[in-house]
DNA sequence: CATGAATGAGGGTTCATTCAT
DNA sequence: CATGAATGAACCCTCATTCAT
């Protein structure tokens, strides 16, 4: 292609992504309601209007954002995830990979809940971008579906031993998390990630070394 | 005191209540942002206007909300917990205790991170009800403090085996129970109480089973 | 009805009728996009909000006044209509009243056409008030139609003369009536409505008088 | 004069023509308001900026365009007014004309009132081309006075017989033919011309036939 | 000359809150 | 106390116009 092209598509899409930081900034601190367009256009370094030319509205810019960072997020957990490794290492390389890519990017994936649309994922045809939504919300899972394989594969290997169904164990896991991310985000800031990954490995390896049942 | 006046502040007292009760249900399906005074008032019954005689502003009924549904669940919590049954039983029944309170509750519950002071609790300072706020979340915390409870009288008899913080453990129970939740919403009905019960009492009794370390 | 009830009933209908007024009188002077809502409160007394109260929208002023005038048109041109007359002072009578009523309202009546659905009526869709504005399309064809049945009647009793259909005679009527509305627009006066009329009524008797055919 | 610089001007205004061609499309769509520069452009085959290099803004190229039409038109109408033939002829040629050029002109001239500073020509003062508005205005009024030369002319020759004034008689022909336009653009799609015209003409000549005066 | 990008200015609409009755 | 009405304050989004390349 006309490297003059190339070279113009490049820098739009840099500048797309410069208005995703800038969003994540903002959206992170504010929530979906609270941030004003004008606010992520000063933090990028273009005015309001200018905004437009790269997303159709505030809703786009939201729902790029999210798709986004849950995009790099399943990247890294792939790239974490080595079968060579014991399973029990894997899901505690996957949870400081969480914890290492959040150290950026948690703020904001906790105000997903601040998007009118995602309240309950109830009201996702009010969404002039369903179809964006719907995406993300897809996405969204494969989260704790990667954490739900390596529990499948440890419990083959023998080297777990659990009832449950995997993928409500894989649900508890990113709920733990979670609550870990909330309590950092209440405290303004990061916890220890080796201490707090050593830690969340170790209960969710024996639990609470219950002595009955 | 004058019994007229008694009547007369019982009166108040429930139309406060039946606010609360209709805000419940609206704030639950949309979201702080998202719900006007106008559907809290239609749906209790009122003008908008008439809300002003009963709480200050929109905040006041957000938190004043989420304080009573907090008190109602630490209750409750409260009544669940029998020192007479061996402490795995007694985290089980709050652990039911939740889901069956959050039965009628739990939707407005995930709709805090919806509150725009709440956000991060970063922006606590610009609500005009800092000190309402500040005591929410006071009590918020004391839902994980009621499980650490339990958990450390279990260790100290020898039910438990865990070298972890009892607070912290408590709080990835807190999570494991909101995840459960989260999915629930996003189902849009709740699930099987007993059997999520039983399935996270389980997890939390002996985690994966990991035969290593 | 309870009085109280009406009474309030009668004032919003007046508050209603004012700004219908207030409307009228900025919609006349520069058409429908260049006016601002704000100009139509501040002529009516209102701040902008405030006519959100009693119309759902711009479009909607705008639709609700043009079938305003148009009804008080239609309902004048019905009570200058006197079957016991004959048909050429009636319809003389008729372009009088036109002219009288459009003395306060014409210049409005000019401005439809810069109602968006209203260019070439083909955008209809895109009203939010199709409906509204199909009514008002409706209205629309029953001037020329109460001009048709004057000629219709004048022509069964022996008093006029012509082949034409007289649908289209009566849209002549009216395109000669709008071209003198027009140039006294463009005078920004009126002109003398009895010899205007007369004028008219001559013409519409007799054309031109030609010899031939 | 350099070649070079004949051709480039000619190239220069050809390309201004297309413009203008493009602007007619879309305007007479859509009016003045509800067309984009960028709609104009890309009908045009160029970007929105280029217009600049050939207009100075929205408004002179709206007037650009309604003076070129009319500059058409009454071209044609000076062609059409053969001085051999009977008057009554020469009118009826006239109005044919009329259709047939407005077949393709006629939706944007009836846009002329979407045009702000020509909403009762009374914000002409507003506009930036005040000189290029007036202009205009004083072509508008020479389609009429066209009609009327032949007034006058067959009047003296005896052909016609009225005694109103031969513009006020010209305006209405206009009226008429106007309205015609008006219930064909209703229809989205021209009448038949031939019959139309006779029929404009048999009303012109003889009106309605009235028996009294 | 052509154009992608940037932007100021502006308008319609919403809604929490106030006020008069 | 209850409420209809009024409103200020925002905010999103559009678009004509400008500018750098």
């Amino acid at each position: 292609m006309d490297p003059k092209v190339l070279r113009e598509k490049a820098v739009r899409e840099a500048k797309r992504g410069l208005i995703l930081d800038a969003a994540r900034k903002v959206f992170a601190e504010r929530g979906f309601h609270e941030t004003r367009l004008e606010d992520i256009a000063a933090e990028a370094g273009f005015s309001k209007a200018s905004l437009y030319n790269y997303y159709t509205d505030k809703e786009a810019i939201f729902l790029s954002l999210a798709t986004r960072e849950l995009e790099r997020i399943v990247e890294e957990l792939g790239k974490a995830n080595d079968p060579e490794r014991n399973s029990l290492e894997n899901i505690e390389a996957m949870i400081r990979v969480i914890f290492a890519t959040f150290g950026e990017h948690f703020a904001f994936m906790l105000t997903l809940a601040t998007f009118p649309a995602g309240v309950a994922c109830a009201r996702m045809h009010e969404s002039t971008h369903s179809v964006l939504f719907q995406k993300h919300i897809e996405g969204l899972k494969r989260i704790p579906s990667l954490f739900a394989d390596v529990l499948v594969r440890g419990r083959a290997s023998g080297e777990f031993c659990f009832d449950e169904d995997a993928a409500d164990i894989a649900r508890y896991i990113t709920g733990i998390i979670r609550s870990v991310l909330l309590s950092w985000r209440m405290d303004r800031k990061m916890g220890d990630i080796n201490k707090e990954t050593a830690r969340i490995v170790a209960f969710i390896a024996h639990g609470i070394g219950a002595q009955t049942r």
